[in-house]
DNA sequence: ATATAGGATGCAATGGAAGTGCATTTACTG
DNA sequence: CAGTAAATGCACTTCCATTGCATCCTATAT
């Protein structure tokens, strides 16, 4: 069994073809990417199966759904060990103005937040807006 | 010349009939709008305008944009002496997944965000969704 | 008062993205 | 090999954001 399907199976996602493919597209990527962006690379495959194949994943602990606030869901494979958790897993992303690539940025952490009284906290959502390195350095 | 109209005019805003009594509903909402809330208060206004009424807000001041990632864009009153600095005025807003509204907790400022070399921030969204107060208490 | 110009408004249409229903195919089980 | 459940593919729908264009209103100059 290749490493691929281990990941499948270790989160109770039936390897499939076409998740296996999808799959090592999003590992390969340094950057999150979006339903659109998957669709272009697979383009002899049909969009409601990338879509479904994404909603699977992301079900299941295999990748994070991220809202960029660019109006396009973006997706990237959760790191080792991570459980999504509230309080230890959240790391921000970057949305670049620029090249308008969204990067997780894994090392920083979501800073703690107070909350006032009566508040409960399920998730948090932090996406910072600028310029990346690359960019930068142009 | 009334309250209202100064706060457009202060912004540059042509005080309008119709903006006047956006702004005004604006005012009395303790949470965020979205257009669709605005549209279904004026039903006999037409879609466009509060739109194009919501993006001259945006655009000069006199309300803020937020996406909490419900798919739909919220708006909120800017505080007085706002000026949207990314370092002195950013708030976060809470989604509640019970009642779906989304606050201001505008006491609540965003923590200073470090990002590693050549990334430069020129915008910050924060956004925690969980159960607000008045959901809890019931 | 009237002409004029520029902005505001209203209507219609477009576009993008998410999501759903259903038929068909695939793959696993006995 | 038969049967079943999940996965896939196609068509369609819905929701929200956005734009083009015609019309209306209002402020200003003459």
């Amino acid at each position: 069994m290749s490493d691929l399907e281990q990941i499948l199976e270790n989160n109770n996602v039936k390897p499939t073809a076409m998740r296996l493919l999808v799959l090592q597209y999003l590992l390969n990527k340094k950057v999150t990417v979006s339903l659109v962006n998957i669709e272009a690379h697979f383009h002899n495959s049909d969009r409601t199966t990338l879509y479904r194949t994404l909603k699977t994943f992301v079900e299941n602990g295999v990748a994070h759904q991220i809202d960029d606030g660019t109006g396009s869901t973006k997706y990237a494979i959760c790191e080792e060990n991570c459980n999504c958790d509230v309080d230890t897993d959240l790391h921000l992303h970057f949305h670049c103005a620029n090249c308008n690539e969204t990067v997780c940025l894994t090392a920083h952490k979501i800073p703690h937040i107070n909350l006032p009284e009566g508040f409960k906290a399920e998730n948090v959502n932090l996406v910072v807006k600028g310029i990346c390195d690359k960019c930068n350095g142009q």
